[in-house]
DNA sequence: CTGTTAGCGCTTTCAT
DNA sequence: ATGAAAGCGCTAACAG
């Protein structure tokens, strides 16, 4: 094969003595101090390196690399060797500016510290990664006006955005959809907004806890609600409201959606006096629990409590709590899904609200005698 | 001002006539399909298309949208407003490639689904995000061979790696560190590797918990550990073995480090007939106390049993767990602060191990006579 | 099947 | 203070 085997010397001497001669490139003098991913020399190992000292062109180095089209098995074999052996790792910023895309996408949460958002980031990433896309992920604080800036710079690295449980307002949603950019919100339904989204039948699942409690006997109840920005703590609510017709009255509190939002909130729910608090999700829940225990109320005796989301704890609170399953590892996938239909310019599979199974446990009981 | 104000004919039109001839782009008919930041006309918005229309050079554009270098105020406001109008948003890849640099780093984890990282993982991407740093997450499931190919993917995509309670030997870690690249370890301390790392204390901690138990009078105890090859399971382990001194005498069973690995590891411990069941972390122990209450063995009556990190749930169990509060936030910004420096080529700050305090709850208590 | 080569959009000299 | 222009490293036409 008589290809361009220059070795050490080749490109610079082959250069048509026609051609405009470049000004020198005063590149090479251009700060390279910061280190990342720089060879032994200081010098980062770039796919032309690989390629002269495997003796093909940079185009095969990048065929065998990508796995794409079909190339010499023994050719291929020694351009892996030679990678490995330069310690080569293409350098992503290239691929993505070549190839007019960006391989990541981003993902924004309203708290990551919430357990809540880790099984569908987790389900995300694992499906796109299959799909060689990685994942950018920030958090939002759960300030919508932070979250809105929080997208647009991430539009910036990413090719597209998996927006949970947005808090932003319908205004706010409509100018990061007139960006057009490939964007699926997880459990935020906005009719108007030309945005696709996944997520959890709030509303049947709660309206579900709530015939479950009324069949047990109750009728006055506690809503200790979550954000009011948030979709689905308005679903929720709309569901408790609409179980007035099965005979529960309730009446709401809010309360921050965390387990010590849950432990502060309880009292005031008890001024109510209710036969059962429905919390808004299972941290909330967790956290009632926890004051009632102090407060000497016995659950579910006393007082039957309920949670949404079914977060693995919920298994195991003292009593271990009723709750709503709300799959998560699904709605990762699907919201890969779509984005990847988004992405890839096809048309958007239609997902239905996903049902979530409500979970009796011991957390929920007939209320006592009056 | 005579710039470049060319309007719509520029760029062609004042191409020098002696200039050599390209082929004509046949870049414009290259596939653009897929959606990904365009704009109404299906074009992406680029640098140049702000320069032309504030009539300024792509330059001047650059330096008012990073703030940096000084650019007259009106030109710049002008630039801002036309940005603005057009729906511009650089493209990162570009930027990065020019610049030489990724702007994320990559964070893997053992284990997307355990609480123990969230706190961590949020408190780097704030830090790194106020220093304009992404963050790229990836789960590794825990499996030392899909972490190590895991960093070296990322590797092609961020400026440096946070690796979370490694699971990698030591001749794979030696091999990461080998590819000079910014990383940084967490909770991973290993001799011998020139990887700079940031951890928790868990001997002194640890030592702590059996100091603890033995001056309430405990002398058997079974530790349900963690992951052989996890560096805080091995001081954890080292530091209840050297409690043997104290008059501790224990033995190891591992489970698996989650709630069902302590529930289902709970009756082999019983087996040994201990007053105390040492946890490998907060997720076993109550999976421990799940299984007690079952059992109907009284805690901390009939047995102490302990955790280790304070997760968010540890305050909240039944009994509420005895402890060690490993600080998550403080790890995560040191690592950051490392991995910053090593980017910009700064001396690494040196950081000991972060100090463990042991927290008494309601889970330990003194032995039962026997 | 393989090599050549023109850019991708941006930053950063360098010259003005 | 501003503009001109040279690439950053890679991919993907396109031509053989």
């Amino acid at each position: 094969m008589s290809a361009a085997h220059s070795g050490e010397v080749g490109a610079e001497a082959i250069r048509p003595p026609g051609a405009t001669v470049r000004r020198a490139p005063s590149r090479s003098s251009r700060k390279r101090e910061s280190s990342e991913s720089l060879n032994q020399n200081g010098h980062r190992v770039t796919i032309d390196q690989v390629a002269r000292e495997a003796g093909v062109s940079t185009a095969t180095v990048s065929r065998v690399l990508a796995g794409i089209g079909s190339v010499n098995a023994t050719m291929a074999a020694e351009v892996k060797r030679v990678a490995a052996t330069l310690g080569y790792r293409p350098f992503g910023a290239a691929r993505d500016l070549a190839s007019g895309h960006h391989r990541s996408i981003g993902v924004v949460v309203p708290d990551l510290a919430n357990p809540y958002f880790y099984d569908i980031i987790q389900s995300a990433q694992t499906a796109a990664a299959k799909d060689g896309y990685r994942m950018l992920i920030a958090d939002s604080g759960g300030d919508p006006a932070t979250e809105l800036s929080m997208c647009e710079d991430l539009l910036s690295q990413a090719g597209g955005l998996i927006v949970q449980s947005s808090r932003m307002d319908v205004t706010a949603l409509k100018s990061l959809a007139a960006h057009n950019s490939p964007v699926v919100l997880i459990n935020r339904v906005e009719y108007g907004v030309d945005l696709p989204h996944v997520g959890v039948d709030n509303f049947s699942a709660m309206l579900e806890i709530c015939h479950h409690l009324t069949s047990l006997g109750h009728s006055k109840a506690v809503y200790l609600a979550g954000p009011a920005s948030s979709w689905q703590n308005q679903e929720r609510w709309r569901a408790i409201q609409q179980a007035r017709m099965m005979g529960l009255e309730a009446t709401a509190i809010t309360a921050e959606p965390t387990i010590q939002g849950g432990y502060a909130a309880t009292d005031a729910a008890l001024v109510e006096r209710p036969t059962a608090i429905i919390a808004f999700n299972d941290l909330v829940a967790s956290g009632v629990l926890a004051r009632l225990r102090e407060l000497g109320v016995d659950v579910p005796k006393k007082m039957s409590v309920t949670g949404f989301d079914d977060i693995v704890f919920a298994k195991f609170t003292q009593p271990a709590l009723t709750t709503a399953v709300t799959p998560r590892a699904v709605l990762g996938e699907q919201a890969w899904k779509i984005l990847k239909a988004r992405l890839n310019g096809h048309a958007l599979p239609e997902v239905p609200l996903v049902k979530a199974e409500v979970l009796i446990r011991d957390s929920s009981a007939a209320p006592p005698e009056r």
